[in-house]
DNA sequence: GTTAGGGACGCCGGT
DNA sequence: CGTCCCTAAC
């Protein structure tokens, strides 16, 4: 085992962390300040020194970072090739709570098969609840399923409890409060009978166990040693208990973030949980990193200067140690459509001085404000990889898939059936419901493929479950393999649905085919679905340019990305555009309404700055497509607005409220040169830019197999 | 009563 | 694209 220079590889303040963190300890660190070198070489110095690998558990925000880390982790150590400790446990809560349950879970009477629901199958589920209850009768419709959902899931994540999160929600609603909590009674019921939990329950239910079996707390508090959480801003209150659960008072537990970073407050995150840590573990230990290794001086003054308007935090000044470069740039576009083509003619130039193009990201608050850009690049056939919205594991004929494998596992998986039954023409929801409730009955999988249940129903329904049961029986005789499955699922009469329900089906197709290839990596059809349910990132995630012959054909990992801000934590790139800066879209309308919601947006508006280390380039379009053709003047974010022009590369200017500083010859329509404002004509162009705006949309409409599903 | 299909509208973020 | 709502058809 090579011996590791820490003196030499760490600065002060890591090194601090590196050898001293025992017991409970606080490291807030800001971005860029090391905070994941920090916690690979702890680890590798606690393995150096000795400990035991399967005694360290590293909690991480995402699988994808928990894996990065441990190859870290592995290559300080010498060990060849991508090779990890062996033994040591990372990835994230949820999937480290699977892990568990999947071997203790017994104990509260899960079956070791247990399915694991997405959003979309708690959706569905909670949907038949409310159906069920009768809540969504004649008259005043009820709030959503995804809207209930989201109360529900608030309360258990927060521990605040149902009245709380309904209120939070909308006061309003408050007055049906009975509602939410018969809903949510029938909701565990259902997820019982089924032998089901969703993300919340994998929590909810370790946490209870441990609380239920002082040995097993013990025994596994005993096991993990050193407990080290990253993104400690972003955790909430049950990941909390379960952390203490774990860990005790004096157990040697690192926490590691950056209250400047709480990005997750839907889903219930507290940033005072790193705030008051100190209070909480009264022997903690606190660090800080204030060495920003990033970005530019003028990066992170502008960065500085953004989140100085944040009332509450812990006041901070990072310090930058890189060179002087430029400073960041306001870019104002005359429509969205030539903001996409001033970001992608700046790309094209980044790409020719030689910044590699895994070096340049496109940062956006949500995912539709990349539609435009995303048109462009297909255009010009550069390729990207996509981080956010959609999927692989989320496109329907995925899921349907994914869902026929859960049956043969877990029989009573009710979200399953709902969904391959509802796959057959003539069963609606009532019918599918109906089915099920008489499928229950019978017990296995082979008793339901002989059911006598067509006589029950009408001809259509009963026609309808007659396919789908010659599916399940194909399944059945293709054994446990989630290939054979796949394989089987892919040859039944599924395709035809498929071919007659989608104009791309062949791509759909070939989706299911690469799943298949996929999966064999797995034996286990438990184990594939509940990774391919966890870690988005297992089958590589991102979302590819499919058309187009392409100039290049660089390999994964050497084409630019497209992310959401929150898919970028933790990220960095050389060269970062901050996209869609506009009044309402970011500060997003409905979270700065929410309590504290400006001050978490302006947080995320950080993260995204504090992204880049030399190019910053922040834009907007002044104007965009109305309805009926019109178009709108587009105000830009207040963000922007309260940026102090002095950390802004001069000739900066904000059209639509503020005069520009300089108002340059630029033509609209050749846009994104060395002088990086783009004029807004103030009168007549706009009209003509909005109509071509709308054509450009329908153009993308009409291309809408690009974005797939 | 139930289902399928068409049209209008909209879209915050993710384990 | 998804979701919702309406209407026609089973």
């Amino acid at each position: 085992m090579p011996h590791i220079d820490f003196e030499k590889e760490l600065n002060a303040e890591q090194l601090a962390v590196v050898k001293n963190a025992d017991g409970p300890c606080l490291v807030l660190a800001g971005a860029g300040s090391g905070k994941t070198r920090t916690i690979v070489y702890r680890v590798a110095y606690l393995v150096e020194h000795g400990v035991d690998p399967s005694s360290i558990l590293l909690l991480t925000f995402t699988n994808k970072a928990a894996n990065e880390m441990m190859t870290r982790i592995g290559e300080l150590l010498g060990l060849a090739g991508d090779a990890r400790p062996v033994g040591l446990w990372g990835g994230t809560f949820h999937s480290v709570a699977n892990r568990l349950l999947r071997i203790y879970g017994r104990q509260i009477g899960y079956g070791q098969n247990f399915t694991i629901l997405d959003e979309e199958d708690a959706k569905a589920l909670i949907k038949a609840c409310i159906k069920e209850l009768n809540l969504d009768a004649a008259g005043r419709r009820f709030l959503s399923p995804a809207g209930v959902k989201e109360i529900l899931s608030y309360a258990r994540n927060s521990t605040k409890g149902l009245e709380k999160a309904v209120e939070r929600h909308d006061a309003r609603l408050v007055s049906d409060l009975s509602k939410f909590t018969d809903i949510a009674a029938l909701y565990e019921k259902k997820k019982r009978a089924a032998n089901a939990m969703d993300f919340d329950d994998l929590l909810i239910r370790l946490y209870e166990l441990l609380k239920q079996e002082p040995r097993l707390a013990e025994l596994l508090s005993q096991q993990f040693r050193y407990i080290l959480v990253d993104e400690y801003q972003d955790t909430n209150a049950l990941q909390v208990a379960f952390i203490k659960e774990l860990a005790g008072p004096k157990h040697n537990l690192l926490v590691v973030g950056d209250d400047a970073q709480s990005i997750y407050s839907f889903r219930a995150a507290d940033v005072r949980n790193i705030l008051d840590f100190p209070q909480q573990f009264p022997d903690a230990k606190v660090f800080r990193l204030q060495t920003n290794y990033r970005s530019t001086p003028e990066i992170l003054s502008l960065a500085n200067d953004i989140i100085a308007k944040n009332v509450n935090q812990f006041p901070k000044e990072l310090t930058s140690v890189s060179k002087g470069l430029e400073k960041p740039a306001v870019v104002p576009a005359v429509s969205a459509s030539k903001e996409a083509q001033f970001v992608f003619n700046k790309i094209e130039q980044l790409l020719e001085s030689g910044v590699p193009a895994r070096e340049i990201a496109v940062l956006f608050r949500a995912t539709h404000h990349s539609q435009m850009l995303e048109f462009e690049l297909m255009k010009a056939a550069l390729p990207y990889d996509y981080r956010g919205g959609l999927k692989f594991f989320d496109r329907a004929h995925v899921k349907d898939t994914l869902a026929f494998l859960r049956l043969t596992v877990n029989f009573s998986d009710e979200a399953a059936w709902l969904r391959v039954l509802g796959l057959q023409e003539g069963i609606g929801d009532v019918s599918a419901g109906k089915i099920f409730e008489a499928l229950r009955a019978a017990g296995s999988l082979a008793k339901s493929i002989l059911a006598p249940i067509e006589q029950q129903f009408g001809n259509r329904v009963a026609r309808g479950w007659k396919d789908l049961r010659d599916i399940l029986e194909a399944l059945h005789a293709a054994g446990g393999k989630p290939a054979d499955l796949i394989k089987a699922v892919t040859t039944s009469t599924y395709i035809d649905y498929l071919e007659a329900e989608y104009p791309n089906y062949r791509e759909r197709l070939e989706d299911l085919d690469q799943l298949a290839v996929f999966s064999r990596n797995y034996e286990k059809v438990e184990d594939f679905l509940a990774d391919v349910t966890l870690d988005d990132g297992v089958f590589g995630g991102a979302r590819e340019l499919k058309a187009g012959g392409g100039r290049r054909a660089p390999s994964r990992g050497d084409r630019i990305v497209l992310s959401t801000i929150h898919q970028a934590k933790g990220l960095e790139w050389d060269a970062v555009f901050i996209i869609h800066l506009n009044d309402q879209s970011f500060p997003n309308r409905k979270a700065a309404a929410e309590q504290g919601g400006l001050e978490e947006e302006r947080r995320l508006f950080y993260v995204a700055v504090t992204r880049a280390r030399k190019w910053l380039f922040l834009s907007y379009p002044a104007a965009m497509g109305g309805r009926e053709g019109g178009f709108d003047y587009a105000p830009p974010s207040l963000f922007l607005e309260e940026i102090d022009v002095a950390c802004l590369k001069d000739g900066a200017c904000l059209a639509g409220r503020r005069t520009g500083s300089r108002s340059g010859g630029d033509d609209w329509s050749d846009p994104g040169f060395d002088d990086e404002s783009v004029e807004v004509d103030q009168t007549g162009e706009l009209k003509e830019v909005g109509e071509r705006m709308k054509s450009v949309n329908d153009d993308w409409k009409k291309k809408s197999f690009l974005r797939d599903v």
